[in-house]
DNA sequence: CCCTTGACTATCT
DNA sequence: GAGATAGCCAAGG
């Protein structure tokens, strides 16, 4: 089957479409979800040709950074959409969710880990 | 064709 | 943990 960058666009925005408010992917998950694994460097230009809203914010690198430049415009608007979302950020990276289990009492707190 | 470029990732030093 | 390296793959020059 030749490459349809249109059937790939549905599929990468049906996805990221798909993400729950708060809660993140990276791009390789969203690659992969979609049926396309292998293609996270595609899902960022899917993403670009999408006309209509999407929550192309909640796509996020596998380390948990965001993907665009530190300091760059786009990284701090797509910083603030997470955080109004809830999604808490300590030393630029997002923290996952359940993982209030494995942070002590300072970085509850403050959000800053002891090891600094 | 060959080469470069990314909103990428995994795996070394 | 920061770099370097090597895969990855579609687009565009």
């Amino acid at each position: 089957m030749p490459y349809s960058q249109v059937k790939f666009d549905a599929a990468i925005w049906e996805t990221v479409s798909n993400i729950k408010s708060g809660r993140v992917m990276s791009y390789g998950q969203v690659a992969r979800i979609a049926g396309y694994p292998r293609h996270a460097r595609m899902v960022s230009k899917a993403m670009g040709r999408c006309q209509t809203a999407l929550p192309w914010y909640r796509v996020i690198r596998s380390n948990f950074t965001l993907a665009f430049k530190e300091g760059s415009n786009a990284y701090i608007k797509q910083r603030q959409l997470l955080e109004k979302e809830g999604v808490r950020f300590v030393n630029g990276k997002v923290v996952p969710l359940d993982s209030d289990a494995n942070k002590d009492l300072d970085e509850l707190l403050w959000g800053v880990p002891d090891h600094l």
